[in-house]
This record gives C-alpha cells, structure tokens and sequence, in this order.
DNA sequence: AATACGTACAACCGCCCTCAG
DNA sequence: TCTGAGGGCGGTTGTACGTAT
C-alpha cells in the first residue's frame, strides 16, 4: 500500500497562483510565520491549495529578498563551477547564491546556461539527428536504434564510459570545454578544478564510443586539454585542514587552520559509513589551499583530492568536496555529509558528495 | 493573419530523509 | 525498533509568451 497523500488531490486547486493567493499566503506568513507545519496551514488561512504547494511559493516566490532573471557573469560562473563539482544539486548551490532558489538555478541552468557552455554539441546533435531523419536514412536509423537498444542492455559489461549518466557526462564535458577555455588568458580569472587523468580518459572514451556507435552521434573530439595549473596557486593565504578521524560511522572531525587561528568542526554524515572512504583522504594530512580574488581551490597534500570554492569578501567561504579519487568503474564511496565552521576571520561550509553518481566521483 | 515551433519558467509529482511518537 | 507525517529536493510537466514561417 502506497503512503496517504499529504492533501485531498480532488479539493485542492492547481496551477498559477492568482494575486488574491499570494497576497493570503504572504500576509499570513508574515503575521505568524509558518508555525512549522505547512500542511496545515492551507486550512487555517482558507486556501483550498496543497501545503507543499504553499511552501513551494512561499520558497520560490513570495519569500523576501528573492531575485528572479538577470544572473550575472559570477553568478554563471558559479552556478557552472558547482555544477561540475557536484551535479544537480540545487538546494546547495541556490545556496551560495543570496536571493536565489534552487527552482530558479534549476530552470536557468536547464534552459539557458546548459546551452550556452554546451550549445555546440547540441547543435551538433541536432545536425546529424536531422540528417539521420532524413529518407534515405530511415532504414539505417532503425536499425541503429536496435543496436542502440542493444548496448544500453549491455551497459553494464560495456566499456567503463557506459557507466557515466547523462549528468556525469555531460559534467565531464563541461569541465573540459572550460579547461580549454581556461588557457584563454582573459579569463584566467575563472576557476575550473582539473581532470583527473582517469576523468579524461573516460570522457575521450566515452565521446569515442558515441562516435563508433553506429554513427548516432558524430561528435567532433574536444581539443586534448591542457593540464595547466591554476593560475590561483601560490596566491594568497593558505589554510591547513586536517580531516582526522574520518573512517568513524558517525562524525568527522577536520581541523582548519589560518594564519591566525585554528578552528575545529565536526560534521555529521548522515550514519554513512566510512569504512570505504577514500585512501588518500584519509592520509591526507594537508590540503593546501590557494585564495585569490573570489575564488579558491584547494590541492590534495597526498593524493589526488582536492577541493573548491568561492571567498566571499575573504571572510565567509564555500567548500564543495572534490574527488578525483577512483581507481574502477564501479567504485562507490560511502561518503557523504556536509559541515561548516566559523572563527573570527573565516569561515566556511563544506558538502561532501556521495560518490555514487555512476561511478564519476 | 494564422499557424507552428521554440523558449522560459512556474508549478507539480513523487521519492527520500528525518524525526517524533 | 518501527511507523508514518511532514519537509526537502530533483526531475518533469504545463503553459504563456515570443519568434519564425
């Protein structure tokens, strides 16, 4: 048996929210607040609308201080950096962008900025999809499409590229096309973290798969990056961070550490267990960290790891964990969480990924 | 002017997680 | 320890509006 739905579907109106709405929900809001329950709080104010429904429009629209449209080149940058780090996780992201929803990030990013960074190889999807659908390319298409059907069931025993979703994919390819775009000495400026040599390898293969694979897709190969090293190190403050104790099931403790004081946080992670976190991580002793302007990144002292963010006004800073730590396809890293620390003159969140996006991180 | 097509974005759906009882 | 309600979140859909034909 399925779970009771959290509102009477049949009596709850859908659809565009009209002024006389709004105006109930906000000034309701403002007078006494959510009261911490928002399924009940359609009833209480008169509006024959779903509690999640409220929410969502309090969150998304009505809320104080919230922005809608005309993103900024930073904020782009950002949202474009977060993505390739973390995937699709918006709420976290939306985060780091004051005024911002995760909804409004989510529909930017999937309406615009996507085919804004990647608008070539769309474009060249689009080409050759038109040309297979052209006559004399039916019977061939068919009979691609079987064979295409044919090796998503064999993902799994395929090549290690088969692995990597859409997402994965696609974030790979982003995070090369601003690799190459990194060596343009205008937007040095920028911060892309860099491949691992086995990200590489995966994205070239998988780009060479979808070129063999009966011709569905004629990619033209991205320019071999260049492994260059952030023009941001060796700049600025560096912080030492001490992740200890990190193989406990429960709580991770990481020890930071600036010019001018030291600061211990621990996270919760959630009862992820982290028997199988990477090696390196854990005998990383010290990350270095490089600050510059607003951005930063921060180099793994031993193994491949590394991390990055944004500084804002130097005194607040964002952390996303990443990893280039795998060694096979089907590694799965248990490890997940997020934590934040304060001192006098830093501070910052930081989210560690789970790892169990296809095999990437 | 009418229609088709594309784009942007608000809103919904349903799954997952947390936590109180 | 178990259960279920509520909240959070990512993916998807619906629709209004703009542009091309």
């Amino acid at each position: 048996m399925g779970r009771a739905p959290c509102c009477d579907k049949a009596n709850v109106k859908k659809g565009p929210w009209s002024p006389e709405e709004d105006a109930k929900l906000k000034s309701y809001i403002d007078q006494y607040g959510t009261g911490g329950n928002w399924i009940a709080l359609p009833q209480k104010i008169g509006l024959k609308r779903c509690g999640k429904s409220c929410r969502l429009r309090w969150l998304n629209y009505l809320r104080p201080n919230i922005k809608h449209g005309g993103f900024s080149e930073e904020e782009d940058n950002i949202i474009c950096s977060l993505y390739i780090s973390i995937g699709s996780r918006w709420s976290i992201i939306a985060a780091q962008l004051p005024g911002r929803t995760d909804n409004d990030i989510k529909n930017y990013w999937n309406t615009r900025l996507k085919k804004k960074l990647l608008g070539r190889r769309k474009q060249q999807q689009q080409l050759h999809h038109q040309h297979q659908q052209s006559p004399d390319h039916q019977g061939s298409q068919a009979a691609a499409t079987v064979e295409h059907d044919h090796h998503h069931h064999q993902d799994h025993q395929q090549s290690p590229t088969s692995s990597l979703s859409n997402s994965a994919l696609e974030r790979l390819q982003l995070h090369m096309k601003l690799q190459t775009l990194n060596q343009n000495p205008l937007l040095h400026n920028m911060l892309w973290p860099k491949l691992h040599p086995f990200q590489e390898k995966l994205l070239l293969q998988a780009m060479n798969d979808e070129n063999s694979n009966n011709n569905i897709m004629q990619l033209p190969l991205l320019p071999q990056p260049i492994m260059m090293e952030s023009p941001l190190s060796n700049i600025g403050k560096e912080i030492m961070i001490n992740p200890t104790n990190i193989a406990s099931h429960e709580t991770m403790a990481m020890t930071a550490t600036t010019s001018s004081n030291t600061t211990t946080t621990t996270t919760t992670t959630n009862g992820m267990d982290h028997s199988n976190c990477s090696p390196s991580m854990m005998n990383n002793n010290n990350i270095n960290v490089s600050s510059y302007g607003g951005a930063f990144q921060l180099g793994g002292g031993g193994g491949d790891d590394f991390m990055m963010g944004n500084l804002d006004n130097g005194t607040t800073s964002s952390l996303v964990w990443w990893s280039n730590e795998f060694e096979t396809n089907d590694v799965h890293y248990d490890r997940s969480g997020s934590f934040s620390s304060s001192s006098n003159d830093s501070s910052w969140d930081c989210a560690l990924r789970s790892s169990d996006d296809a095999g990437l991180f």
